[in-house]
Parts: C-alpha cells; sequence; structure tokens
DNA sequence: TAATGAGTGTGACAAAAGTCACCAACATTG
DNA sequence: CAATGTTGGTGACTTTTGTCACACTCATTA
C-alpha cells in the first residue's frame, strides 16, 4: 500500500488538506517482529504513526523485564513519540513491533504547523493522549489495587481482546515477564483458571474460554 | 491579587494576546483544603490552573484509599481536566485541594481557538501532558518493579521535594493510604528507617533527614 | 537417534505483606 | 478531670508471592 492509502483507510477524517501534506512529508518504515521503535534514553526525531502490525510499549525492568503498558494497532500514534518529538525529550519507555510492522513518520519540524493549521490533526493528537493517559491509569488500578490473580485474569482478557483471539500464543515466561513476576507463579495462577473452566492450557498457548 | 497579576506571575511565557483573552475569560475559584476538585465520573467543563495552594491527585480504591500519583502547585494546569474538557470525557481521577487553593477557571470553549492561536498555550499544554505522563510512569515504574521500603522511601523523598520541607505532617494512617499498604507495614517500615538514620519520628510528623 | 533447549509442573521453603488483637500515649472536649 | 478519639507500637499469625530444585515433555538439530 501507498502512504496515500494508508492515510485514507486509517484517517478518513483528517481534512483533505492534511492528507496531502501527510503524503508530501512522511515516510514509511518497516520493523520485522522484535523490532525496536524505541528505547529508554533515545532521542525522538519524529511522530509515528502505526499503519500496519502491533507495537508493544512496555517499561522495562533491571533484569530485562518487559513490563506491559499496552499495544499499539493501525490508526494508532505513539503518545510518547509526540511528546518527546516536540519537547526533544528522550523516552523512558520502549516499543518493540511483535509482528511485521509498518509506521509513518512524520518530521517533528511539520508537528507545530499541524497543530495549528489542522483542527482533526489537534482532535487526533488530544485523542491519542487521552487514550494512553487512561491506559496508565489502568494500568496503575491494577497493579496498586489488585492481587496477582485478578491482574493475570484481566491481562489474559485485555490480550485477546487487542490481539482479537482466544488463541494467546504466549508462554508462562512471557506472561510473568509481562506482568513482573515469576513463572512459577503464573503455571499456578493459570492452573487454578483452568480448574475454574476460564482458559485451556495448551503448549505454547492458551486458549481464553468467553 | 486579580487574575492578571497571577498570570504575570506564573505564566509570564505567554504572548501578550494570549494573557489578555485569558484575563478576559478566565474565573478565579477557591477552594479549602480537603475540598474536591473533581471526582471520578464527574464531566470537566473547564481546564483549570493552579495559581495558589496544592491539589494532591489520587485514584481512589474500594475501601476509600486514596492512592497517591502527584500533587499540583501554582503554574501547573490538571493535564486530566484539559482532556476530559476538550473531549467532554468523564475523568478516572480524584483531585482534592490539600489546603487552601485558588484556581482559574478557562472555560473548555475556548480550548480550540487557545491551542490555534496561540503557540505558547500549546507548548504549555504540551509540556503539561508530558510531565504528567512521566509521573506516571515513575509511578507504574515505583509499585511494578520495587517493594515497600523503597516506594515509602521514595515517597517520602518525593514529599520532601515537593511540599519544600523536611517537615512531613503526615500520620502512618496517611501514609498507608497514599500507598494502599496497612498502617502497621508503615510504622514497622519507618521504625527501620529511623533506625537507619534516615528520619526521625515524631508525633504527627516525621522529619526527613537529608 | 542422541543431545539440547525451551516450556511446563510441582513440592518445599523463605520472604514480604496483610491481618488481628491489644496496649499506651497524647489531644480534645464535655 | 474524665471520657473519648486519634495516633502509634508490637507480637502472633496467615496469606501471598518469590525462590530453589528438580523432573518431565516436546521440538529441533547436530
Amino acid at each position: 500500500m501507498t502512504i496515500a492509502e494508508y492515510i485514507e483507510r486509517l484517517f478518513p477524517q483528517f481534512e483533505p488538506a492534511l492528507k496531502t501534506i501527510l503524503i508530501e512529508n512522511a515516510t514509511l518504515r518497516d520493523f520485522q517482529g522484535g523490532d525496536m521503535l524505541m528505547q529508554t534514553g533515545q532521542n525522538m526525531r519524529s511522530t509515528v504513526l502505526i499503519v500496519e502490525g502491533m507495537v508493544k510499549l512496555y517499561r522495562e525492568g533491571e533484569d530485562g523485564q518487559e513490563f506491559f503498558m499496552y499495544y499499539l494497532q493501525p490508526g494508532n500514534a505513539c503518545a510518547l513519540s509526540m511528546i518527546c518529538a516536540t519537547k526533544q525529550e528522550t523516552s523512558q519507555v520502549m516499543a518493540k513491533a511483535i509482528e511485521q510492522t509498518k509506521v509513518l513518520m512524520i518530521p517533528i519540524a511539520l508537528m507545530d504547523k499541524l497543530m495549528r493549521d489542522y483542527r482533526t490533526w489537534y482532535y487526533f493528537v488530544i485523542e491519542t493522549y487521552r487514550m494512553r493517559f487512561e491506559e496508565l491509569l489502568f494500568v496503575i488500578d491494577n497493579i496498586a489495587f489488585k492481587a496477582m490473580d485478578e491482574r493475570l485474569a484481566f491481562y489474559l482478557k485485555k490480550q485477546a481482546g487487542d490481539l482479537n483471539t482466544k488463541e494467546l500464543h504466549l508462554t508462562h515466561s512471557e506472561i510473568a515477564s509481562d506482568l513482573n513476576t515469576s513463572r512459577e507463579v503464573i503455571s499456578r495462577l493459570l492452573k487454578k483458571m483452568e480448574q475454574a473452566g476460564e482458559i485451556k492450557m495448551y503448549r505454547n498457548y492458551i486458549e481464553y474460554l468467553a
């Protein structure tokens, strides 16, 4: 697909002049599953719009845990790349493609103009902030108020929803890393969930029931 | 102080025309310590700028815990009031004045125009989002990766910094509520910190040493 | 096919955190 | 000053979570 096609499909609400300016100035970039889009301490030079694939945003722990925050999907923008790009600040989080992913890179130099001249862009940016803010609040809610069993249940539900599948291809270790706990804890809790009829466990994947 | 004086003092970077429009349209509102500025589920009708006092932002737990997120001080804006105001969404967090507090209320109807016409306003909004986003990331870091003793140490340090005093007028229960744990746990950890020479404990307050 | 490594199961134990019960010190107010 | 409520201290106990050790099953590949 061309840049124009992506924009037409994923951002139909943008006014025509905005689409034109994006088409003229954005560049398309490819990432393979596992590639990093953003790393702690890195300076952002562009605002990033996801147009294909899936990006995992996480906070990295001391021993390489990948504490899960949220996914970005086609049509989403990376709120942090907007913020960091605007202020030339370094990012505090990691963004990793979890499958073949394509993104539009918008040069930061353009941000001011877009915000001033295009109301649909401005609304899009605000909405992006709002959604990510809310995601972070959910994350905080979970770790602040809930025990591991509830957090795990919420996590699986969110995975099933975000990835739009009942077959969750996650190992126990991956889940443990995402929730910053140990594999054994996850294994035990999953067993309980299976006994309660909420999931079925297989090798290398979990079936989420209802 | 008048609205004009507050704006001149706390937002000197705003361009003159922006100051004028704010002076014409903002209203000053008073809160007493303990008053709520914002409650879960409430619709925002204005963007809020703090000009005097101190506001505590927190997430409310099931039994009334006030899980602490951050303080807003004079010169800060409430990021959530901007977001919610713009999108007419309801807020997920609580904001409470912890002392005599004055705020400027900017009608949401004005936000679009301000963002488009005044670059210093736009920068201010972006910077507000960025700072609050970062605060939330710190909160997540702490609860996700750290044990209670470290969280408590960080909490006390932050209080001393934000409130700009070594005399922290906090009861053990208040701290426990802010960190979503029990008073006993806090009492014990504080004792350890005192033995380690990091603090001194008195009735109703704690002295933070360096 | 033997060897290797990843994924998972599990029991035993340790550490951290939460709960309960009760006491004592202090402040406030009738 | 007596009564009451708030604040803080502490021991005993439970629950949750984390750690360690080891075993077993698969899949891959030398």
